[in-house]
DNA sequence: ACAAAATTGCGACATATTTGCAAAAATAAT
DNA sequence: ATTATTTTTGCAAATATGTCGCAATTTTGT
């Protein structure tokens, strides 16, 4: 099934209208692999800011879009529904954000280490910060 | 060895004077286990807000404060030189921070999958987001 | 107690995010 | 296809968060 087609379903499934904002929003996701708020405002030109930050809130909550964690900030990408859960390095160095292979292993660690306190896990946010090979010289 | 005592080290070996306003930071963080840069603000009543900004940057390079994530903000905590390394569970109902037991295999596990991207691990962040005991009824 | 060095407070600025509300667009009904 | 209803947008202003230069104050070493 293509993206679009899940965008629409997964929209008109909770009621929600399928605008120009909100395309633009995930056409822009979608071309960029991942980009900061600001980056997101900038590719979505001449859509109001304020438009945008809402289209993320709900993309969000749809699991249409995920933020993830970069130094004490965040960046935007498509969510689950299109891309495989995965985590991210950031090279605290050069910046950039370095998508992991998926870790199924990883995975049961971390849900079990929530079932010993009686948490009940829905998602969750693995970030390793460090040198990325290139800035290791 | 005493927190007061630890602080107090940290600071003269790198050259940094012991005032005021680093006290009162320390102490608030101290007395409330973890804060947002807002709480820690209102807590040190009467110091300045740069100040604390500067401080806090600080202290986050000598180790005495971490940041750790919280939803897609951060919350203050002291460093691994006063608490254990652990994680945090968030409850995205009342949003508490939780924290975890120390999980060696966890840790081994995160280094293991740095390295197969040859990324130099320096630190890491986990979070797990869902719902605490309490919210769970 | 003094001089040198480090730190603070202030005020202004920059950036990020949120909000209320009237206008515009999308959806549902006829 | 047009209209009525509901949802969403744009705007402008408010709030929040973080940063900066610099003179005044505090701390440190002697």
């Amino acid at each position: 099934m293509n993206t679009q087609r899940i965008l629409e379903d997964t929209l008109r499934t909770a009621r929600q209208s399928m605008t120009t904002p909100r395309q633009a929003v995930f056409d822009a996701l979608q071309h960029h692999r991942s980009l900061t708020m600001r980056e997101l405002v900038m590719a979505c030109a001449h859509i109001n800011r304020a438009t945008i930050y809402r289209n993320v809130e709900l993309f969000e909550q749809l699991g249409i879009v995920t933020r993830i964690p970069n130094g004490w900030k965040y960046r935007l990408e498509l969510g689950e529904k299109f891309l495989d859960h995965h985590h991210h390095a950031t090279c605290h160095n050069c910046g950039a954000s370095i998508a992991l292979p998926e870790d199924p292993s990883l995975e049961l660690h971390l849900n079990e280490l929530a079932s010993r306190k009686n948490f009940k896990l829905e998602s969750h946010q693995v970030e390793l910060l460090g040198l990325c090979y290139a800035c290791q010289t």
